[in-house]
RNA sequence: GCACCCAUAGCUCAGCUGGAUAGAGCGUUGCCCUCCGAAGGCAAAGGUCGUGAGUUCGAAUCUCGCUGGGUGCACCA
């Protein structure tokens, strides 16, 4: 259990036991950690309820807590201002949690979620090179599905392609026009692969913005891509076949940059993989009787009459018969529910996506496929550049996500340059050490903001080994691990908890552990981990600052700080693992 | 026009199921290495929480108005 859930316990039991409800006895950590270390308000809530002023109710509380706990977990509880219960943890009692949670590889996180999850997140395009854009998904959803499988969750992770919209039918066409004798292209397509057809990203990068800016002015060329589209949408083996060879060298492509940000996926599926469900779904949608035709395209009616606002119909398919992401989206609903039963599904993108998603979230519920409540979405803010508009290279242009992580890189290699790194290492090891810095400085200075806000990206101070950054998070776990390592050598071992005052700081934040996790979790909000495991570093660094531990001469002493330091260790190891940051040997 | 989001220290941001002196990082100004990694630590200065009202014993937090930003409002994803 939680230790404030489980203090919140007691305390409740306390005003059970004087006649108002347990649920005034939340507890929680105190903002006033130079009066206490917990906390609990409802004296004042419950002080009408009990017909007598708060501070008099707050007595009842402690009295009765006096008289149950003994001394044994709280070493003081009083009352403050207007009847603040205030509660302080005895040293035993901290050792004792601490002792619990440094034996429990989760650190004494319980399993608070037991749900099977989908998570959609990344949704990079075929054909198309990434962009800083998709650097917020990745980060994001990367942290939430690991949050997630932490918190118990039976998780699937799915990248979900955009394929299968207009550009593709460009691109198909282009290809067309240029190998017009290919077997893609032919009636009876088998299903082989024309080795004279090249396709690589290159090629594809070049093509589309080409081919895109020749239909927006040439109407002809427009509607051979639309109706290459629809052949393509309607099941065009060739097409699909040739669409498969975009997927596949982009897929290979993105590969590398999720091997390289440590991101994995178990279903790389897209857009064009509902193409086989579309008339099944078609046919259901028909026969509920919630398609109709409106100025030329069919729709799903999913505005209600207690809206306060006007929710447009979502369009199932267009007014040429096409299908969008409304169609997929809602497809892919049907294929996760009917493939893994899924309690929830979770969607990261974008927060201007909204609309879009309670539209399909509607319809998918109005279709019987799934209740409402079961879709999630999680949408995130801007990245924004120093002028506060959305992040641009400095000519205006998009900047690709490759070379928006160079940058980083760089930055990061020339600070390790800077301390003399590069003297300590191999070239070798120097890149990688260089990589997982500029990793944790983005992964931390992205996360560590508030998912729905929009922030201003300041390369200099993601990348600081000052103040709130992943390095500076890396650094503490890096400095712990080689004392650790010499304490080894030197033969002094971990041993019981003895919490002193230059241990109880530390002690506390260690053992909020999973209450922070949880809260995080249940938020959705990696920030709260991010918050959290800055506040136990700087604990720590404040603590190493006061003793030494491998000149402390009272054995014992010395034996419970190396618990601590190991107990420290986890805790920041765990937890930027949960934001998918690793710590290097050295920096 | 309708709806949603945002406005907190010089800068970048937390806090928002109402509660005690509104927090952090950066920056600024002082200190602290004969000692395990000073990329560290300690301390100080700095805020009428956009604005006006309301609810409440108590409002940065809830309600309403206003101002100033952002976003979305059927066939692009």
């Amino acid at each position: 259990m939680m230790l404030t859930q489980e203090l919140s316990a007691i305390v409740g039991n306390a005003f059970q036991q004087c006649g108002l409800p347990a649920e005034l006895g939340m507890v929680t950590v105190s903002d006033r950690p130079d009066l206490a270390d917990f906390q609990c308000n409802g004296a004042m809530k419950g002080a009408k309820q009990a017909g007598k002023n708060p501070r008099e109710v707050a007595q009842m509380i402690v009295d009765a807590l006096s008289a149950e706990d003994k001394g044994e977990k709280f070493s003081e509880l009083s009352i403050a201002g207007p009847g603040f219960i205030n509660l302080r943890l005895t040293t035993d009692f901290l050792a004792q949690k601490l002792t619990v949670l440094a034996a429990d590889e989760r650190l004494g996180m319980p399993h608070i979620m037991h749900d099977k999850i989908v998570i959609d997140y990344g949704g990079p395009n075929v054909a198309k090179a990434l962009h800083v854009g998709h650097m917020r998904p990745f980060l994001i959803g990367n942290a939430v599905d690991r949050m997630l499988r932490f918190a118990g969750c039976d998780v699937v992770s799915d990248v979900h392609l955009g394929n299968w919209g207009l550009p593709y039918g460009m691109l198909i066409s282009e290809f067309e026009m240029m190998y017009p004798d290919s077997v893609y292209f032919s009636e009876g397509y088998n299903g082989e692969k024309d080795e004279d057809v090249v396709v690589t990203l290159d090629i594809l990068a070049e093509m589309y913005p080409r081919v895109s800016q020749q239909c927006k002015g040439d109407e002809a060329r427009k509607e051979l891509a639309q109706k290459t589209t629809a052949k393509m949408q309607a099941g065009h083996k060739g097409y699909l076949a040739l669409l498969q060879r975009f997927n596949d060298v982009t897929i290979a492509d993105v590969r590398k940059m999720t091997d390289f940000l440590d991101i994995h996926f178990d279903l790389w599926l897209g857009e064009s993989d509902t193409q086989p469900d579309q008339d099944a779904v078609h046919n259901h949608l028909k026969a509920k009787g919630l398609i109709e035709d409106s100025q030329g395209a069919q729709i799903i009616r999913v505005a209600r009459e207690d809206d306060n606002k006007e929710v447009p119909p979502l369009i199932w398919l267009n007014s040429r018969g096409a299908a969008s992401y409304p169609t997929t989206d809602l497809i892919t609903v049907y294929q996760r529910v009917r493939d893994y039963s899924p309690d929830k599904i979770i969607y990261v993108t974008d927060y201007r996506q909204a609309q879009h998603f309670e539209q399909v979230f509607r319809a998918a519920d109005l279709a019987d496929y799934i209740a409402e409540e079961k879709l999630e979405h999680i949408g995130y803010g801007t990245l924004n550049g120093q002028d506060g508009r959305p992040f641009k290279t400095r000519d205006g242009g998009l900047l690709t996500l490759n070379g928006f992580i160079s940058m980083i890189i760089d930055k990061a290699a020339e600070r390790l340059k800077e301390i003399g790194l590069h003297e300590k290492l191999s070239d070798e090891e120097f890149k990688q050490t260089a990589d997982m810095i500029a990793i944790a400085a983005m992964k931390f200075g992205d996360l560590s903001n508030a998912i729905r806000s929009d922030y201003i990206f300041d390369i200099d101070r993601f990348v600081s080994f000052e103040g709130k950054t992943g390095p500076y998070m890396q650094y503490a776990g890096v400095r712990i691990k080689s004392v650790l390592s010499k304490a080894a050598e030197s033969g002094i071992e971990k041993g019981v908890f003895m919490i002193d005052d230059s241990q109880r700081a530390l002690a506390l934040q260690l053992i909020l552990f999973a209450d922070n996790i949880s809260a995080a979790v249940k938020a959705r909000a990696p920030h709260i981990i991010c918050e959290y495991l800055f506040n136990v570093a700087q604990s720590f660094n404040s603590f190493y600052q006061n003793i030494h531990i491998l000149g402390e001469e009272n054995k014992e002493r010395q034996s419970s700080f190396i618990a601590m330091i190991t107990a420290t260790s986890q805790v920041i190891e765990i937890g930027l693992g949960l934001l998918g940051i690793k710590i290097p040997q050295q920096m």
